[in-house]
DNA sequence: AACGTGACTGCCC
DNA sequence: CGGGCAGCCACGT
């Protein structure tokens, strides 16, 4: 398969095996999820994924951009509920919007 | 079917 | 080092 081409019918079904990964506590960004899939041009494919993913109990509030600012809190049931959702989980910020990357990102392995 | 949009990113200035 | 711009590709109109 192409190594960047995110041209499997379940690349959602990929994103979202991942995102379930992410340990409480810490936070991965939509770039290195779409690394970790072999398609390192398609991160915002992997926002469209979260986005269909909504509603689920999925932790999509543990993605954030490459800043570590909360891109998606608009997606979310209220403004304010991603930001409480982290910081409930010790989640540092440095900014209203931005998350300590440096504390607690986490990056996922590789997926064959 | 063409076109604009977006939970993005990496370069270039 | 902050801001602008092009590349990216699924989706809704």
């Amino acid at each position: 398969m192409r190594p960047n081409a995110p041209d499997t019918p379940d690349f959602y079904k990929r994103v979202w095996a991942i995102v379930a990964r992410i340990p409480y506590g810490k936070v991965t960004t939509y770039g290195h999820i779409a690394r970790a899939l072999g398609a390192t041009r398609s991160a915002r494919l992997v926002g469209w994924a979260l986005h269909a993913a909504a509603g689920t109990e999925l932790p999509c509030h543990r993605v954030v951009n490459r800043e570590g600012r909360l891109t998606g809190k608009q997606h979310f049931p209220t403004p304010t509920w991603m930001e409480e959702r982290l910081r409930s989980e010790g989640i540092h910020f440095r900014e209203p919007d931005q998350v300590d990357l440096e504390k607690h990102l986490w990056i996922p392995p590789s997926s064959p």
